[in-house]
DNA sequence: CTCGCTTCCGAAACCGGTTTCGGCAAGAGC
DNA sequence: GCTCTTGCCGAAACCGGTTTCGGAAGCGAG
């Protein structure tokens, strides 16, 4: 029982016009009377017209469509803030008439394929690629193949890069900062994933926030590698059992840094107590640990936003150096972090007494 | 420097064919020689053509993608496991050669319009619906519309519907059974969102349980509508002020579930002993509570796939009635439930002297 | 040998748009 | 009054596929 769609040459039939001439209307084209594009805008809107975007991309090679891959087989911090990020993108890019396709793969070779296919059956004008790596084979791909992209992150070669990014190394020169202030001298680091852009900004970071309160940077304090609780807490524990353990502990990552709270009850030191925390991200989890995460959060929304924007204008030919935009991440205020209890030393010879 | 897409033309003058021969052999058609159909596949296979489906979606109407709606401005359990639904959608449909495009709208009025563009837009040949309700507007606009869609949920109105669902009212019902298993005789029950298709379900499985367990039904200890921690702590904190409160409750939704550990707290019991908790979703914040929530949980990926064969199926014109599943929980112990250290008189006792 | 029926493929139309090209009419220039 | 622009639109090709239609072979039957 559904009507037949509206087409463009029922819009020129009933206008007495060719189709020709509605579609060069209806698209600015210079040759047009100014009374007849009037005259066809206001048909074709009162006829309910509307172009079929694939009907165009045959001709045009545009699909007006943006191209999401996600990784299925990294539980990144990411994940909780995926319906955020998806309303921004979806939310901006329908703004302007754009669609959103995902896909998903699991590996690097499968992430590799699946934008191969969707680049080979133009499925999408360009890309949003999320959790950057320093050397991003992604990047590559599509540098390669001549396809727009934008970056949810910064990456190690920045030629022909556009990018969105939140300022993860004020972060950490922040958290640094405030643990500092908070009477903490013995400040220890555990870093994110291995190859991970934001881990090498992050843990700069650190140290230049260390430098800043005057404190001097300890390799023994910095951890690398833990993006999950388990990782978390092995690291966690690790450098609690130091001859002159950290009296506060930065995260690169919430998800590591909630395993912070089983290590410190295995050692029966109390968190925002003997022991403070700082993570990063805002995932919900950290809201409903005892005692409750501080962090810094991440705009997952506006960061989509923003990045349908820039890569739309990328696809429509603006240079990737002028789509460049960095913002801060906000400071969620809780209670795992203050001022501690116990110096290092004192801190060593309790968990040398609580370590069975 | 894009290397020109190989056209259906190009296998075709390789092949001394026309490109309507190459077509139709690769489409099935049974006019074509058995050799021939084996020549075509293999030469388009070695040239390494794929066909655009925009360009076929021209001809035939199909695009070849399937359509997400993401409410945006409900924030329900489903988000946390956006992810893997998503991940489950996108490995069925790409497996086929399908595509998911992603849209989002705010309220109700927002998703019809978005629907709506959609359709007539054609940008997607079929609809996945979640969230859905007992009378859901969405269902009846396609249905009007004539366009293929798949709920992740049932309906009041099964009347052309397909759909895949979790059987929570299975999931409720096990919970009464196992905390009356435990030896509890009052057990509460905190529904969910009004209008919702699963908060008539999930209540009738209480019952249900309640009956198997010769528990007579009060309906002083049934709350409905609380789907926040928020509104789970103001439904826990009454039903804790009745008279004769439960010593155990099960929750439709986990997000209220968490807010019976802040209610708990406040009238000094403890979750697990004197106030035993059983929610439904499964959802991560439930393991980092202190105790751990015991739940059903959801295989959200399963569901995605599951749906996505489904609806492909439906829009190849498979008959509604033969596409509908059902499938059960997982129950996720964890320590918020346990046999009750208080009966109802000796814990009304207590919540009456530390009520301030 | 002819006729009729299959089998198999080419030619051409078609889908809904965009873009190129050419031409008509009106106005400008002389 | 004639040419030369310029403005504006129609005709037709095109994009990359699908589908309809018709006809040339090949084959068996009479």
């Amino acid at each position: 029982m559904r009507r037949r769609r509206v087409t463009i040459s029922d819009v020129a039939d009933r206008l007495g016009l060719t189709k020709s001439t509605v579609s060069r209307a209806l698209n600015g084209y210079d040759d047009i009377a100014e009374g007849t594009r009037r005259r066809v805008e206001k048909m074709a809107r009162r006829m309910g017209y509307r172009p079929l975007s694939h009907a165009q991309a045959i001709r045009t090679g545009r699909t007006r469509s943006l191209g999401l891959v996600l990784q299925t087989d990294v539980h990144d911090a990411h994940r909780p803030f995926l319906a955020d990020f998806l309303a921004g993108l979806t939310g901006e890019a329908s703004g302007e008439g754009w669609a959103l396709t995902v896909a998903s793969a699991e590996g690097e070779a499968g992430m590799l394929a699946t934008l191969e296919r969707l680049i080979e059956e133009h499925k999408a004008d360009g890309f949003i690629l999320p959790r950057t790596r320093v050397r991003d084979p992604r990047v590559e791909l599509l540098r390669a193949a001549g396809v727009p992209f934008v970056l949810y992150g910064r990456t190690g070669d920045p030629q022909g890069c556009a990018w969105y990014d939140i300022l993860g190394e004020e972060a950490m020169r922040a958290a640094v900062l405030r643990l500092a202030g908070h009477g903490h001298r013995r400040i220890g680091y555990v870093g994110g994933g291995a190859g991970m852009n934001y881990a090498l900004l992050r843990r700069a970071g650190y140290l230049a926030g260390l430098g800043e309160a005057g404190l001097a940077a300890d390799p023994a304090l910095m951890c690398h590698g833990a993006v999950t609780p388990e990782e978390g807490r092995a690291a966690t524990e690790a450098l609690l059992e130091l001859d002159r353990p950290p009296t506060a502990i930065v995260f690169a990552v919430d998800m590591a840094a909630l395993g912070a709270y089983d290590a410190a009850a295995r050692f029966g030191l109390g968190i925002g107590r003997e022991l403070s925390v700082i993570g990063y991200d805002g995932i919900p989890e950290g809201a409903w640990a005892r005692p409750g995460l501080t962090t810094y959060h991440v705009d997952s929304r506006r960061a989509g936003a923003r990045l349908a924007h820039l890569l739309i204008a990328r696809i429509r030919g603006v240079a990737p150096e002028q789509l460049r935009e960095l913002e801060p991440a906000r400071l969620l205020r809780r209670q795992s972090d203050a001022p501690p209890v116990l110096a290092s030393a004192g801190l060593a010879e309790r968990i040398a007494a609580n370590n069975t």
